[in-house]
DNA sequence: TAAATTTGATAGCATTACTATTAAAACACA
DNA sequence: TGTGTTTTAATAGTAATGCTATCAAATTTA
């Protein structure tokens, strides 16, 4: 079987790419990790140096910091499920069906793909949900984005943007709508598993987040 | 004119009210300052106490470390708008008016109050925009939780949520519609600033914001 | 006026976020 | 097989961060 993933990650967020070499591979598996388990705040070079048997300047020559490393990690993300979007839906001929595969994809943890051995897939979809903000709601935000740093994104919203064009092509705010699908998908997410006062879901209730997803954005289209 | 502030702050998050006292109002006015100015992750107390002339030592008597503050901040912006939600509606007959009206003060900065000299609220509103996300965005949110330092929020979103029954009772996502429209707002407002490609807003368009949101709302309610 | 509280000044300490240097190990290739 | 190049580990160091503690001066309150 062939591999899906002809993606590439937007490469200014490394120094030097993590998937050519040993330890490279070792900082995204354990930084995953890590990450998912003290979260953004907590989390440290430092610490993952340990936990991986290395040291900070080793790490140091791969990312500028966990900033970048968070930026790489989320692009990754957007990548695999642009990747994974269009091999799902390019077969598909209803332009609505399209929408719905691509809210399915994002209400449901990402599959764990056994060919890549340095992501834990699962474990990406939670620090996507509880940390993906986090990439761009700081102060250097115009300056990433202008080095390209969010292409990932952009591309993604882009991509739902002309699915919706394609079922109303007089809907006015295509874009709005497609970021907004995403994140309310991560969000309910969130709320289901800590604040469930503000949610309907039951605790990652994929399912009825789709429901809920799909119907807000058909009624919303139409 | 009697003032409409009866709403009170959620007081876990401070050692002492700080606007008990002059220093707390000072560091109030200043961290709102700071915060917009540099951002959550470069913000620290030093850099706090330099710019109120004060010490470290002094502001650690009211916060504990600055997550405290921003939640602080955070349930002060939840209660005030809670507060002008009650008083801008209870007068309103017509339920689809009244959910008009959140959407259209969630999607405004909302105006200085001159009687409140310790609060900058237009600078509060884009530090709820660009920081408000890590209020919950935390390891420490079920711990935050259960201290009742989300009562704000889920306050108000109950009360949209009502808003939202009361037009059509069989609606079954009430709160996730809630949480979305909140959401929704703060989001497509930072996109329009920083991340355009995401949105279809033109920079700080609150009026096509408005348009957006409750086009979405009321087609999904119905 | 005394007692209690609040603030400012100063000090200190463990951790974080890096940068620099050097030597060992691994690898490339001739 | 040896030589050069890249990669990594080890170590050190520095400025900033995130606190805590102590004490005296100033202010408020009783």
């Amino acid at each position: 079987m062939l591999s899906n993933l002809t993606f590439v990650v937007s490469n200014k967020t490394c120094v030097k790419d993590p998937i050519k070499s040993e330890l490279g591979k070792r900082i995204l598996l354990e930084s995953i990790n890590l990450l998912d388990e003290i979260g953004l705040e907590h989390f440290t070079f430092r610490k993952l140096a340990k936990s991986i048997g290395s040291t900070e300047a080793s790490i140091y020559r791969y990312f500028e910091n966990k900033h970048k490393l968070l930026l790489y990690l989320v692009n990754w993300y957007w990548g695999w499920l642009e990747n994974k979007i269009l091999v799902e839906t390019h077969h598909l001929r209803s332009n609505y069906v399209k929408l719905e595969t691509v809210i399915e994809l994002l209400a449901s943890p990402i599959e764990q793909d056994p060919t890549i051995e340095y992501i834990n897939e699962e474990k990406l979809y939670q620090i996507i949900i509880a940390e993906g903000a986090k990439a761009y709601l700081v102060k250097e935000v115009d300056e990433d984005n202008s080095e390209g740093l969010f292409l990932g994104y952009k591309g993604l919203c882009s991509i739902i943007a002309n699915f919706i064009l394609a079922i109303n092509p007089k809907y006015k705010h295509s874009h709005s709508l497609a970021s907004t699908i995403v994140e309310t998908c991560h969000n309910q997410i969130f709320f289901s598993q800590h604040l469930p006062k503000l949610t309907d879901l039951k605790e990652d209730d994929h399912s009825t987040l789709k429901d809920f997803v799909l119907h807000l954005t058909a009624a919303t289209i139409h």
